[in-house]
DNA sequence: GCGCAATCATATGTCAGACGTTTAATTGTC
DNA sequence: GACAATTAAACGTCTGACATATGATTGCGC
């Protein structure tokens, strides 16, 4: 299944690339087992802990799984949304804080995104998507909330409005999307009067998707984009004043 | 920065968890070099090869590279949109193809995410994507081409497409979505009929794109999704006759 | 004093062998 | 026949070593 050049530099880069294509080729079903570490070390002809390290590499990205004991070794994993999502959010959130991403960027993406998935959300919607809703929404009222638990549970609010529309690869694509954000939204200090605007513009959005109806889902969304965009210009424009 | 329970197992995960928050969190900066291997080892009270396969699950997110020689070692690694792309579509494309994502959630997934970027690609667009995007759907006409390379331009067309937004966050998200579609896709027929009606389609998009017409963007591709739809439905009806 | 080449130091990449631990299958005994 | 002890296989880790790459240093010649 797989041969090395004898360039011996990245000789674990090479097998994890080789065991990796074998993989997503098909040719190691999931939960397969793979050879042992000895055998693969002895058929790719080097060293267990090269081995090792190749095999690590492949569990990072959760494409396998290893078990110790006499029936152990090295599986190939049925990579789950559930797991995907902590990669997705991970990498998204590092993406936009080393690559200096501007909070309008983001935001845009964010809410073009959600802006997608509403219209199935109001169809498919179910009760519990909707308690969700309604539950963080009420939270968000809570006047001793600090600005952390306020992000947060708007995060945990637009999720239930990801996860209505009820399809897995929407819901995978846009977790990366809605949590990257928390920590840019964490630097805005949210007034009693912009809460007040949010939560009734939750309380919009889970009116309309509740009601089925997507086109109002549609325009309260866009209208929680816009004024996110300005509650950021303005903290941004008051930063930069204190500075000046 | 990191200290471990004293529970002799998984080290290396515990390790690579430790350095990876570092990062995350911001104490270890982007082209930081973190301590030698043997440093690491010592600070960590573990042996080098457990060291080893710690950084080496690191490299595998790309989140540090290794560099040899005298002032070489492991640096913290400014992730890039070109890195994460590969990323997303390989777990994209294991997400699909090992958890029985049915044609129908995937496609409706993806389009709905290529509709959500439509009207800014619609603002946006330079002569450049609208140039790829004719110059695909051009490709797309020739008689002798394959399905498989078909495919291939269609995929070329629509990341154009996504491209013209603008926005690198919207690109990367819908990398996964569109590329990881590709496998599916590769499994129908296109008839030289069907090729006509998505080439018409395509270029349909593209003349709206140039138009900075958001609307008709949209309901083209909402009729190149529902197309979409159809063909697989045929193709996998088909498929069930013959079986049965 | 200056430039260039040889040397050195450092750090990663790899190897070999070993021991401990976990786990399941086997064996042995009651 | 059921339960307990043994065994074997495999991963997880450690130690020590050598190979290799590469920047820094040194030393020589001019």
């Amino acid at each position: 299944m797989k041969i090395d050049p004898k360039n011996p530099a990245d000789l674990s880069a090479q097998i994890a690339k080789a065991i990796r294509d074998a993989i997503i080729c098909g040719d190691l079903p999931v939960d397969e087992r793979l050879p042992s570490e000895a055998e693969l070390a002895e058929h790719f002809d080097v060293s267990r802990p090269t081995v090792r390290e190749a095999l690590k590499r492949l569990a990072a990205q959760s494409l396998i799984r290893t078990q110790r004991g006499a029936t152990g070794g090295a599986f190939v994993n049925r990579l789950k949304f559930e797991d995907a999502y902590g990669q997705q959010i991970t990498t998204s959130t590092l993406l936009l804080s080393m690559n200096e991403i501007s909070f309008a960027t983001a935001c845009e993406a964010r809410y073009a995104l959600e802006r997608a998935c509403a219209p199935l959300s109001a169809t498919r919607r179910t009760a519990d998507h909707l308690a969700t809703m309604r539950a963080e929404a009420h939270r968000q009222m809570q006047p001793g909330l600090t600005d952390e638990a306020f992000c947060a549970s708007d995060v945990a609010f637009h999720r239930a409005l990801v996860d209505a529309a009820g399809n897995p690869v929407l819901s995978y694509q846009l977790a990366g999307a809605v949590e990257a954000m928390q920590p840019l939204m964490n630097m805005i200090t949210f007034s009693a009067r912009s809460r007040e605007k949010i939560v009734s513009l939750h309380a919009a959005i889970a009116d309309a998707i509740e009601a089925q109806d997507a086109e109002a889902a549609d325009a309260h969304l866009a209208a929680l984009a816009t004024y996110t965009q300005e509650l950021a210009r303005d903290v941004i424009a008051k930063r930069q004043a204190k500075r000046g």
